[in-house]
DNA sequence: CTAATATCAGGACAACTGATATAT
DNA sequence: CATATATCAGTTTTCCTGATATTA
């Protein structure tokens, strides 16, 4: 392994930032471009894949995992709200606070979506990659939060 | 190494696109949290780095990279010449075509910006990984330019 | 009274589609 | 005439900021 002086080094990680910046902004367009007229958008699913992994929510939680504002969550939960697939009961001991939790609409969307396969991402993800890459893949990722956190 | 049934594998599978839906999400408004006033969005950012790294380009080329329309690139390439950091000049051979190019005050723009570590994403990079996660990174990024492709 | 939760109103960014002018 | 390049005009999505009501 060749030693690299400073200037080799700047110029990788240079290159590095680069094509990680186009990967997030091809990524995201394409994820955007699989949406379908009936189907959810990319924040709308991540609404529910929150709701399902980690049980109901409200919006400032919601809002804090995913980064965002909660004007911006609470925008968006309602557009989810309106289709049926979240629902919000006050909670109990705290006034302030509105519980949002998956309706069986939305469980039955993600069963039906993930056994159609027609998650462009989950099946891009099966299709293109053997199971050392997909572990590559993964390594990626956690480097990819760790990024994200510093 | 453990031989996976196939409902394993479909749950990892399912894991991984959940974390880099996430993850495409947080990278891009953590991007875009770095930019200051006086500073460029991340697209335009792209831009420069694009030019930077291929060298001349025309808004063709650089929206067919990025994965965008021409229209939509055209509209971020106008901003950047009047901001005086991209200029255009016609292609000699071919009365269609503009060649744009960084301008000196954009080579001194990306200078300074590194110099000055205020590049979030090149800062993170050199600081967070060694050269063997920067390897890793480099891998994981071919893996999702061949899934965009796909 | 201060802090937290949620919502309303308006605006910016970055993409899109459709149409058009010009050059090959 | 068909194709490629670039641009104009209008729209959409998703986020933002600032201000406000309500409850703890």
């Amino acid at each position: 392994m060749k030693r690299l002086t400073a200037k080799e080094e700047t110029a990788l990680v240079a290159a590095a930032a680069v094509d990680l910046r186009v990967v997030v902004g091809q990524l995201r367009r394409r994820l955007r471009e699989q949406a379908q007229p009936d189907d959810f958008t990319p924040s709308q699913i991540a609404v529910l894949a929150h709701l399902e992994r980690f049980g109901p929510s409200t919006v400032t939680d919601i809002a804090a995992a995913e980064g965002v504002r909660p004007q911006s969550m609470g925008a968006t939960v309602a557009t989810l709200e309106s289709a049926g697939v979240v629902g919000g009961t006050p909670d109990p001991g705290d006034g302030r606070r509105t519980i949002l939790a998956l309706t069986p609409a939305a469980r039955e969307w993600i069963e039906t979506n993930r056994a159609a396969k027609e998650d462009w991402l989950f099946r891009a993800i099966q299709t293109n990659f053997d199971a050392a890459e997909r572990e590559q893949l993964a390594v990626g990722i956690e480097l990819l939060k760790r990024l994200i956190k510093s």
